[in-house]
DNA sequence: ATGTCGATACTTTATCGA
């Protein structure tokens, strides 16, 4: 089964885009970032026309996550736990049952957290060490599952274009990259670089400076797989060409292939 | 070279977030 992420940056600029991209990779499930959307604003129909169920936590102008799935959502979590006061539409998550049992989901969109000397830094480490928590919770539990997101996090240095250029920023800061290490280190496996013995490998290219065109990329767009699902892993990739369509995302999909 | 987008609001241009 193929599990795909991507941040679509706004679900009503790119609906074309999405739509096209579904009936192209045909994932049995999408987990996407930034809808910028309420949830009720979310066009449902068109992607239950295509024959997927919805879990879409939605919000007014900015974040905003959706989960579409063709196989049934047998559960659905709305709200990372750790902290009843965060409104932010960052995550949500559903069970789906598989010929191998029943896998869990979870759609995130890691807080960006520039510029690192205001508070948004503080929320983006917070949230990690909720996201730690999270996941610890379901390795104790033994559970199948898949973290994917946007974590807005460049894992090495080989996962960005220029380096030195990114230390002091929010998303390659050592303290990031060290909370980052801590959940990977739990025993999760970061599918795309267990699939690839290529570097560099990108997820992101901004609108700016002709970054796509520089190939000024970056990899910040995530599946960390439990050890019971890297089991099933079979491939991973990253769909860079819808970098080049009209109107793109920032953001590419990327995908896994899980046996059953 | 902070060079581009998308969404929002007491909108028709400035702001925020990325």
């Amino acid at each position: 089964m193929k599990i795909a992420t991507w941040n679509i940056n706004g679900v009503k600029a790119r609906i074309d885009n999405v739509l096209a991209w579904l009936k192209e990779a045909q994932p049995d499930i999408a987990c996407l970032q930034e809808i910028k959307s309420v949830t009720e604003a979310f066009p449902a129909g068109a992607f239950e026309d295509l024959g997927y169920n919805l879990a879409v936590h939605g919000q007014k102008g900015f974040n905003g996550v959706a989960i579409l799935s063709k196989l049934p959502l047998d559960e659905v979590v709305e709200q990372l736990p750790g902290d009843d006061a965060d409104e932010q539409a960052r995550f949500v998550e559903c069970v789906v049952s598989t010929e191998n049992g029943a896998l869990r989901v979870c759609c995130l969109y890691l807080p960006n957290g520039n510029p690192p000397d205001t508070e948004k830094y503080p929320y983006k480490l917070g949230w990690m060490d909720r996201l730690q928590a999270r996941a610890e919770a379901l390795l104790a539990a033994e559970e199948t599952f898949v973290l994917a997101g946007d974590y807005n996090v460049i894992p090495e240095p080989e996962d960005c274009y220029a380096p030195n250029a990114w230390i002091d920023d929010a998303l390659f800061k050592p303290e990031t990259r060290a909370a980052y290490r801590r959940l990977v280190n739990l025993g999760l496996t970061d599918a795309v670089r267990a699939c690839s013995t290529q570097a560099p490998l990108y997820t992101f290219w901004d609108y700016q400076a002709g970054a796509w065109q520089k190939n000024n990329g970056i990899r910040i767009d995530h599946l960390l797989l439990s050890p019971r699902a890297a089991d099933r892993l079979r491939g991973a990739a990253i769909d860079r060409h819808v970098r080049a369509w009209e109107k793109p995302s920032d953001h590419v999909p990327v995908w896994i292939d899980l046996a059953a």
